[in-house]
RNA sequence: CGGGAUGUGGCUCAGCUUGGUAGAGCACUAGCAUGGGGUGCUAGGGGUCGCAGGUUCAAGUCCUGUCAUCCCGACCA
């Protein structure tokens, strides 16, 4: 029924993801258009496509921040070095990676300033001038905004010298307020990555080590990449009342006693996007999940200049538009490349309308996760179209949880633990003592770290994996991006 | 910050060993045909070879320096 052009040597344009799967993102993510590398290195420019990508996430997002009560704000992106300091474990962690600004215009500062890496003690600062009452709290504040670290490596969306997030800060009066906002916004997290993304999620605490530098703890929501690597998509963090001692936060509390706050922070970032495209992509390209497709059904006419083929192709996309969000490209490119080109893209569904379906009424759909054809009639399409976008979504959300669950194993000696990685990647579940050292110990000799301390706790041996010592909690284990 | 590599039209690269007035493919523009998996033909536009200095009658090519980027390791969303 298709038949192929006499001279093809159709052009392989991304590498196979078997072969190198590095590279594989990075020629999907310059072919799909979503970025081109800026002129400093490790910084990129998000282009229109990508950014669509990314205000659909951020609508998603913001919208269930505000419905959980939140409100936004706007913080500076400079920070002077003092304020920096305040909290130690704070500039501990954040200040190798700071980028410093030190003269303005000609004239050297006489205190250097930071460019933002993470905005807690702006927001601590502000907390300490503005909260006085326990009727002020709790303060539940989120910010978009761009922040800056100076990695040494960096990968578009993995990690880049300067990356769009949101980062929430919230004020409570009790560690338990604190800690059930804590709970809460990972669970908003999660309900984004799984429910709009089709992102399976591993929801769990992390270790001291691996937790924000000044919180008492992270709640983090892990995810696999395809190559069995581990990416943390979101981080909740819970400072208990920390940065309110070092910034001095206080209220009066209704018997008119002195308390200090207990604070949160929250954020999630452009690396999503590097996980949707780890996750679902594939050789042709990205696979964008339905609901957050800027488009979802992309209409290719076929041989669009006989008779009547693009006036149709028009009307078609004119009925279809209050149903889903369709497009048209009517640009007088072969049918084949635009075939091609919306794969790279990753659009859920193509739409080809030709003068056989047109004698027909019916169109071709092809969805893009599976590669399946059908053909439809034209009067049953604004039911079909729908349920197969439907289909798509979950199709892509069940194929990612069982990669996720193939590659989810089980180590109770380092001998496993090793094997596993070497052959198979993935999450390892394994016991561990709890002892610092045995963390740093395994990823020492193995190059992986702790990801979680999962929620829902199970045993699987009684002694740590590492020193054979009695264990105290499971925890999943991964090389990490 | 250690190890490796590369800088030549918008992109991918050839040219450098053995100096002699810059080349290909893709992309772009125009026209005709084509159109169910990256279409074909024809005609065009566009680069001083990362930067600085040196050797030479002559430097993309040789020498020195410098800057930048990429890949691999230690730090990070």
């Amino acid at each position: 029924m298709f038949h192929v052009s006499k001279n093809k040597q159709f052009v392989e344009k991304v590498t196979a993801m078997e072969d190198d799967f590095g590279q594989w993102y990075t020629d999907v993510v310059k072919q799909a258009e979503l970025v081109d590398y800026g002129v400093v290195r490790g910084t990129m420019i998000i282009k229109p496509y990508g950014y669509a990508l990314w205000e659909n996430i951020r609508d998603e997002l913001d919208r269930r921040i505000k419905e959980t009560g939140h409100t936004n704000v706007y913080f500076p992106l400079f920070i002077p070095e003092s304020l920096l300091q305040k909290e130690k474990d704070h500039i501990e962690g954040f200040a190798p990676e700071v980028a410093w600004v030190t003269h303005g215009g000609e004239e050297e500062l006489s205190e250097r300033i930071c460019v933002r890496p993470t905005s807690e003690v702006l927001f601590c600062e502000y907390y300490a001038k503005n909260i006085h009452s326990y009727r002020d709290l709790p303060m539940l504040y989120n910010q978009w905004s761009n922040v800056v670290r100076w990695e040494k490596t960096t990968r578009p969306f993995l990690r880049s010298l300067e990356f769009l997030w949101q980062e929430g800060h919230t004020a409570h009066a009790t560690e338990e307020d604190a800690a059930q906002e804590t709970a809460k916004m990972l669970e908003i997290y999660a309900d984004v990555l799984e429910n709009y993304m089709a992102i399976p999620v591993l929801r769990g605490r992390k270790t001291d080590k691996e937790k924000f530098a000044g919180a008492n703890y992270t709640l983090t929501v892990e995810t696999l990449m395809h190559d069995g690597k581990a990416l943390q998509a979101g981080t909740s963090h819970h400072f208990g009342d920390g940065f309110a001692k070092a910034f001095d936060i206080t209220y009066l509390d209704e018997n008119g006693d002195r308390q200090y706050v207990h604070q949160t922070s929250w954020g999630m970032t452009t690396r999503l996007i590097g996980a949707l495209i780890m996750v679902h992509g594939d050789n042709r390209g990205l696979v964008i999940p339905p609901r957050m497709a800027p488009t979802q059904a992309m209409i290719v006419p076929i041989a669009q200049h006989k008779e009547g083929v693009l006036d149709q192709a028009y009307d078609l996309c004119d009925e279809l538009k209050d149903i889903v969000r369709v497009d048209i490209d009517a640009s007088d490119k072969m049918p084949g490349w635009k075939f091609n080109e919306y794969e790279m893209k990753g659009i859920p569904v193509r739409i080809e309308m030709g003068p056989r379906d047109i004698a027909k009424e019916q169109v071709v759909l092809v969805r893009r996760d599976t590669g399946e054809k059908e053909f439809v009639a034209l009067a049953q399409l604004q039911n079909r179209l729908p349920q197969l976008l439907e289909d798509i979504q979950q199709n892509l959300f069940n194929r990612a949880l069982a990669h996720r669950n193939e590659k989810t194993s089980v180590a109770t000696t380092m001998d496993e633990f090793a094997k596993i990685l070497d052959e198979k990647s993935g999450f390892i579940k394994a016991m561990w003592c709890g002892d610092n050292a045995c963390e740093e110990k395994i990823k020492e000799e193995t190059s992986a770290t702790s990801r979680c301390i999962p929620f829902e706790q199970e045993t699987v041996a009684d002694t740590c994996v590492y020193c054979g010592k009695e264990a105290k909690e499971l925890v999943y284990w991964g090389r990490a991006y």
